[in-house]
DNA sequence: CTCCGTTTGTTTAAGTTTCAAGAAGAGGCT
DNA sequence: AGCCTCTTCTTGAAACTTAAACAAACGGAG
């Protein structure tokens, strides 16, 4: 229960947040069929195979994908399962925690991200990039690094050292 | 086939690309767990009602409102029965297009939204506004503008009714 | 008027995500 | 050892989304 006056948007503030999720829902569209065409796979399966190319040795800990991806475990398992049956994953135990499962890119999975990125790194250029000044690519990551900050307290200036 | 060389993203470019990834992810999710406990509904479905309020008589067209809120004639039939189910919105019958389709928001969906709407709001404004500075507000509306011209061009500020 | 391509909205099936529950190991404490 | 709690990951069912196929109605051309 909230006793405070409900105070509504302004006409500013509501221009802004109408543009973005227009802006997010349009993009987030149009990746996930650009992805789905050509790489057969939605966008946060895409990007769990980038995670794992750039890990140390292509594995990570389960827990650690799924955090690393914004995603919760459950669904990780569930995505897994179905990179692994694509062959582009597989599951290792972890020798040092009987609990623990690797997720590991395979040869396979990496030959897809070799074969799709730069169609995908097209398409995020072509989309963002390519429309928006310096300016205004400086002050986007400025203002989602903000953002995703409020929202995830404790993984910011770990290692974000532009941040401050 | 593209002949030109794939020009990979600047590590700037990657920092942009993700704080706006995990932004919006971790956005999105944190809305929809929002809306989920207080309206019983995801994020789409409150922007359907929303939508329907701001229509003159309460009513939109399935396809009108389709577009409105960037979604697909599919996904808007499939949600529309639901929020029906719920007693939400109703179904009429269009007289001067024999296929066409009416929803009307109910007096029951309206009261739902005069119930939700200030948590909403709240919940935005804690998560976005509060945290950015007048001038990235306005960066950001700007910067949202642009991509969502850019990935559905021709419906830009042409109709916008909110836009007064 | 009939034909033909388009628009409107729905439906089916397959795939994805969420939620709640649960199995199993880790780790601490007595 | 036994017990308790937390963590890790999976499972199954329900909800949601997507893609493709579809029926019905529209509307223009011949």
């Amino acid at each position: 229960m909230n006793t405070a006056p409900a105070r509504w948007l302004s006409d500013d503030e509501q221009r802004i947040w109408r543009s973005y999720l227009h802006a997010t829902t349009l993009l987030e569209d149009h990746l996930d069929r650009q992805l789905q065409r050509d790489a057969g796979m939605p966008h946060i399966y895409y990007g769990l195979l980038v995670a794992l190319a750039e890990a140390p040795q292509r594995r990570l800990r389960m827990t650690e994908l799924a955090m690393q991806s914004k995603i919760t475990r459950s669904r990780l398992s569930h995505a897994i399962a179905r990179l692994e049956k694509n062959g582009w994953v597989r599951r290792e135990d972890c020798p040092s925690d009987k609990r623990g499962q690797f997720a590991v890119l395979t040869d396979a999975g990496a030959e897809v991200l070799a074969r799709t990125a730069p169609g995908h790194v097209a398409a995020v250029r072509q989309a963002l990039f390519e429309r928006l000044s310096p300016e205004q690519q400086k002050a986007l990551g400025e203002i989602m690094q903000i953002v995703a900050e409020g929202l995830q307290p404790g993984d910011a200036g770990a290692d974000l050292p532009w941040l401050r």
